[in-house]
Parts: structure tokens; C-alpha cells; sequence
DNA sequence: CGGTATCCGTACTGATACTG
DNA sequence: CAGTATCAGTACGGATACCG
């Protein structure tokens, strides 16, 4: 269980898995990963590429969230290094979250991946239709 | 409600949310994405790019995953037409798992936004550590 | 406005036992 | 070997109420 002091620089999660690790429970990035890949974490991520926003306006723009999931999943995000939290000290409030330089990078590839879905959704809904027709 | 008319051929997920859609509910590709980014199909897709292997491989290679979980993330990434089933019909049975070229280019980008995390891990840390020490 | 604390239902998860 | 069925624990997610 000392995976810790490893020497090795790892790299790739498929290099974790071969090792047998699977990408370790103990490691951080399944933590991140977690974060990232959450509900919605993948909808605020894209949908803080737009600019900086208030609180609000990111309830109202990912419609369907809840105030504790949108505070808890900015705090994860923000936790991470992704996400950049500013409070005005007025009243009422003003707080402001935008995406860091990390965080944009990560959104980028995180929008990639969801609109390859949206794109190639024709052909994934052809494949399930296919297999109820008999094919599988 | 009726989005489903709804004459654009829609596009990107920030195009979606834009119109208040938030990447729907009723969207199929939330099902689909909810399928890639579950806990074991990030880990399965990328156990599979090893190339074809039966179902004990994949229980012992991703290591931590039921029996139960490891069939219905399979039935799921194959009903979204990512991974192929061939059952050969002998005792014992001989299942192998593999991936569609579909699958094959989805597991790549999936895999690539794991490895971006492993390989930003530092950064990740970094930020956490300084936030513990006062930045926040 | 921007949260936090609490309660509660659900849905995911895993261990076990069983089948073909 | 490759699953399925069942059951129980947990953790996630949402609604509500309350605080700064």
C-alpha cells in the first residue's frame, strides 16, 4: 500500500492500469476526475467559458441545479485550481466565479468530449436502435 | 416543452445551454454522457483499448469493480454502440469484449482528458495546497 | 444575494447467492 | 466462465429553513 513512494513519474492512465493500479483509489486524480466528470461539473465548466458570473446567473444558466450542488460542485472546481472565486464585500453580496487558465484548458476538453457525443449521437442512437431490431 | 420541434440542427453543448436548454433533460446525450463519465466506464473504456478481452480479464485488469457493475456498464457502452459482445457458444462460456471504432475514437478522448488530469496533477495540488495556506 | 445546515428519498454500489 | 437476482449500505442529490 506503499504506492505513494513509488520512483516512477507515472503518466498515462492506461500506464496506472497495466500496473495494476487501475488508477489507484488513493490517487488524487480520481478524486478530480470525480469532480469533473460529476453532474454538473460538466455543465458549470462550459458553461463559465462564457465569462465571469455571478452565483446567480449560473443557477439560472444550468437550470435545474440546486443552490447546494451549484456551491458545492464551484467549491470542488475551485478547490482544483479551475475555478476562480471573487467576493465583493458589499451589500448584498456580489460574488463573482470565472474559470482560471487551468480550468479553461480542462473546460475545453470537457466541451470536446460532450459535443463528440451531441455530434455522433446519430450514429449512437442507430446503434441502439440496430440492437433492438434483432441484431444483438 | 416542445424543444423536440424545434427547427435547428442544435450543435454544441454551449450552443444548448445558451438557449436555455441546458443540455436537456430529456436529451439522450445526457444518458450517454452519464454512461462514459460513470464511475467504471471512464476506467473500462480505456481497459479496453488494450484490444479484445473476455470478461475476467476486465474484472481482474480494472480491479475494484463487481461483477455486477462491470456487465451493466458493458450493457450500457454496448447499447450506445462503444463496445462489441461476442458470445461464443461453448462450456465454458467465452465471452470477449472489444471496442467499436466508434468506442475506439470515444475511449481515446476520454482517455485523453484523464491523462490531462494526471498530468496537470501538480498544478491541481498546487492549487489546493496554496488555498490551505491563506490564499483562500 | 450568496451561501450553510438539516432532513430525507432515491439511486447507485457492492457482497452474496444462484443459474446456464 | 459469465452472468442474473436479491438485499443492504452508502452517498449523492434535492427541498426546506436559516444565517451573514
Amino acid at each position: 500500500m506503499n504506492d505513494r513512494i513509488s520512483p516512477e513519474p507515472p503518466a498515462t492512465l492506461a500506464e496506472l492500469m497495466r500496473r495494476g493500479n487501475v488508477f489507484a483509489e488513493q490517487c488524487p486524480s480520481r478524486e478530480v476526475l470525480k469532480h469533473v466528470t460529476s453532474r454538473w461539473g460538466v455543465l458549470l465548466l462550459v458553461a463559465l467559458r462564457d465569462g465571469t458570473q455571478r452565483f446567480s446567473d449560473l443557477r439560472r444558466k444550468v437550470g435545474g441545479i440546486s443552490e447546494k450542488m451549484l456551491a458545492q460542485t464551484l467549491q470542488w472546481l475551485e478547490a482544483d485550481g479551475f475555478v476562480a472565486r471573487i467576493a465583493h464585500p458589499v451589500v448584498p453580496p456580489h460574488v463573482e466565479y470565472s474559470l482560471t487558465p487551468l480550468g479553461e484548458e480542462l473546460a475545453q476538453k470537457v466541451e470536446a468530449l460532450a459535443d463528440w457525443i451531441e455530434f455522433k449521437l446519430p450514429e449512437i442512437m442507430a446503434a441502439r436502435a440496430s440492437r433492438e431490431n434483432g441484431a444483438g
